[in-house]
DNA sequence: AGCACGCCGACT
DNA sequence: GTCGGCGTGCTC
């Protein structure tokens, strides 16, 4: 008798059998999403397989009987079973936890289909004439597309070099050869602005996929890009998992972004993923940035990519001019220093545009007592909470607690509270006492909690109804924008400083990556840098426009002090809501971890438990074990976790190869 | 994971 | 007496 073989989202590295419904032909069932009973529980599972067993073992089995049929096709193709499989062996989970996520198990069949917004194609008149730069990039990749040979690129192009060109044209090239594509970008804030470009160039053949798609969408794009219905599929991380029969191409735009890894399990990095998945069908990976991770960047000097340069702005514009301007503390009164005033002042007397950059929302980012000395912290985790103004809050930025503005000090009654530290919130303050009647506007996490508001931004930019845009890491990246000829970047510091391997990366990346907004168009660009560390060499070389320095620079200290690309991690996450629970764990799977280690001869090391950078979150207290060593042996220690007892309340994350370790 | 079973302490 | 704490073990 026919069984199905059914795996289910659970941490549970087994399938399990049931009866089919009578009546229905049991290979229909086939890749279907159905609910069976599980432990006095209904859960939903992916039939992957059937099996014909005879009937004296099914009674053994004490089989079950399914209880539903989800779908009415097929979601599972032998691409998905073995990159489920792939993802479960490479990223600690279990096979059917790997598939709930190449195949959303919470995608909801619509009761009718929807009718999806129709994008337009435009009749394009302009022509797109290359430079050489990206008419070599492009010959490149379509001669691989051509000889569907798979092979995997790095676009190392310079800010407003055209990458955005390149991509279109490889995907024209994919489309002509019967293929499908996949476009990754860093944010969801970022789809609608690449949504436009390439609505414009393709039409109704294109999807959009990220988080923020409803499940009934999700569930109608799903079909629609495994019946190639649409062949281009433009989203978030996990847009890489779109189900293209065909797939020919995918491209990471601004590749060196953390996003495209994955935190919670299973912890998959989309650019892997990417590889994984050009690799199966015989297609092509471009992976684009001004400023490449090192990683990818090392895979590209040992030729395991091709590396593509594109070294000149489109038109052969000229780079901004970056001036680096000493914060000294006795400018503190201010958050500008006059020369950086003067040139914002100039710049919207020109009728140009300045976008400010400053990486942390809200007005002021500490509330202390000046009496005693106390800072004004969360209640539920170990940071002090964040003022901001109209309505007048204080808001914790990471469990998202709000609490009124104290008028006495909660510890010495006091009433001589002040706030200090800067938000985007005073730097619009003070630019509008400054510029009283420029019109200026902020984007940020506070601001752009709607679609519109960050259309709002966008298009009052584009349209010149501004001359000025505050903003967060948002305005950092793709805004382009041709009247904007000044960036100023309020405080490079902070970031570079910050606890994290990648924090010099990070501040290097981010200086030039904001740069790049400026002087696009055909006004000479230029761009304030405000530091105390004006000679630290993320921001000189930023300042030169010189990657390479940086890149070798950065990587000798990787070598040096043993981080990725030169070791393989793994980052165990230890909580509990008790911190005695947190700490007696931790130091119980750290003594583990060491017998296996030595039992084993894995020759991994380990490092901690150290408590996390924020120690406290949502009242859960976290340390963190890191484990540094051979990736094998690294996966076969981490998969031994998840059979280890913890204590009541003790939750383990294992996160491989971690975007941080703080 | 999630849930039941079952074994011990403190209470209407 | 039993309510409920959490250690253990199982789920087709």
């Amino acid at each position: 008798m026919i069984v199905l073989e059914v795996a289910l989202p659970i941490p549970l590295n087994k399938t399990f059998y049931y009866l089919p419904l009578e009546n229905i032909n049991s290979q229909s069932f086939l890749g279907k999403r159905i609910k069976v009973p599980f432990a006095n529980r209904i859960l939903i599972g992916y039939v992957i397989d059937l099996k014909d067993i005879n009937l004296e073992d099914t009674s053994k089995l004490k089989l079950k009987k399914i209880v539903d049929v989800v779908d009415d096709v097929s979601l599972i193709t032998q691409e998905t079973i073995m990159l489920s499989n792939y993802i479960a062996n490479n990223y600690v989970c279990s096979f059917g936890e790997a598939l709930a996520s190449a195949v959303p198990i919470s995608m909801k069949v619509p009761k009718r289909m929807l009718k999806s917004k129709n994008l337009r194609k435009k009749d394009v008149k302009e022509e797109h004439v290359l430079n050489s730069w990206q008419a070599n990039a492009v010959s490149l990749i379509n001669s691989s597309l051509e000889k569907n040979i798979n092979s995997c690129f790095l676009i190392h192009g310079v800010t407003a070099s055209g990458k955005t060109e390149v991509y279109i044209k490889s995907i024209e090239k994919v489309l002509e050869i019967g293929k499908s594509a996949i476009m990754l970008i860093p944010e969801i804030s970022l789809t609608t602005q690449f949504v436009n470009i390439m609505a414009q160039r393709f039409g109704e053949i294109l999807g959009v996929w990220h988080s923020n798609i409803s499940n009934t969408v999700k569930y109608q794009l799903f079909l629609k890009a495994q019946n190639a219905e649409i062949k281009i599929m433009i989203g978030a991380r996990s847009a890489i998992f779109a189900p293209f029969k065909n797939l020919g191409l995918i491209i990471v735009d601004e590749e060196h972004e953390h996003t495209y890894k994955q935190e919670q399990k299973p912890s998959y990095d989309a650019r892997e993923v990417a590889k994984w998945r050009a690799n199966y069908n015989n297609g092509v990976v471009i992976f684009g940035s001004a400023t490449p991770s090192l990683e990818t960047y090392k895979d590209a000097l040992e030729n395991k990519i091709t590396l593509i340069e594109m070294k000149e702005r489109i038109g052969n514009k000229s780079f901004p001019e970056l001036k680096i301007v000493p914060l000294n503390n006795r400018f503190k009164s201010s958050l500008f220093i006059s020369e950086t005033v003067q040139a914002i002042s100039n710049t919207i007397a020109k009728k140009e545009q300045a976008m400010i950059f400053l990486n942390r929302r809200g007005y002021s980012s500490t509330i202390m007592c000046r009496k005693c000395g106390n800072v004004y912290q969360c209640s539920k985790c170990s940071i002090s909470m964040v003022f901001h103004k109209n309505p007048d809050i204080l808001r914790c930025h990471y469990c998202g607690e709000t609490k009124s503005l104290p008028v006495t000090c909660p510890t010495c009654k006091s009433k001589d509270i002040m706030v200090f530290g800067t938000g985007t919130q005073k730097v619009e303050d003070e630019l509008k006492k400054l510029f009283p009647t420029a019109k200026i506007f902020r984007l940020d996490g506070d601001t752009a909690t709607s679609k519109k508001n960050y259309e709002i931004a966008y298009n009052g930019i584009k349209n010149l109804e501004f001359d000025m845009l505050i903003g967060t890491q948002m305005i950092a990246k793709g805004f382009d924008f041709p009247k904007v000829s000044l960036v100023c970047i309020v405080d490079a510091d902070t970031s570079l400083y910050l606890p994290g391997f990648k924090s010099v990366e990070k501040t290097f990346q981010l200086i030039t990556q904001v740069s790049g907004r400026s002087g696009r168009g055909d006004i000479k660009g230029s761009v304030i840098v405000q530091t105390n560390h004006g000679s630290h060499y993320a921001i000189e070389y930023a300042k030169k426009n010189d990657y390479i320095s940086f890149y070798n620079t950065e990587i000798e200290q990787r070598r040096k002090l043993n981080y990725p690309p030169y070791c393989y991690i793994a980052k165990i996450s230890i909580k509990n809501k008790s911190e005695k629970k947190v700490d007696e764990d931790s130091q119980k799977l750290f003594y583990l971890f060491k017998d296996l280690n030595e039992k084993y001869k894995l020759d991994l090391t380990f490092l901690g438990p150290v408590p996390a950078y924020i120690v406290k979150v949502n009242n859960f207290f976290r340390k963190h074990i890191i484990i540094k060593g051979k990736k094998d042996n690294i996966l076969n220690l981490a998969k031994s976790i998840e059979d280890i007892k913890q204590s009541p309340g003790t939750s383990v994350i294992t996160e491989i190869m971690p975007s941080e370790l703080i």
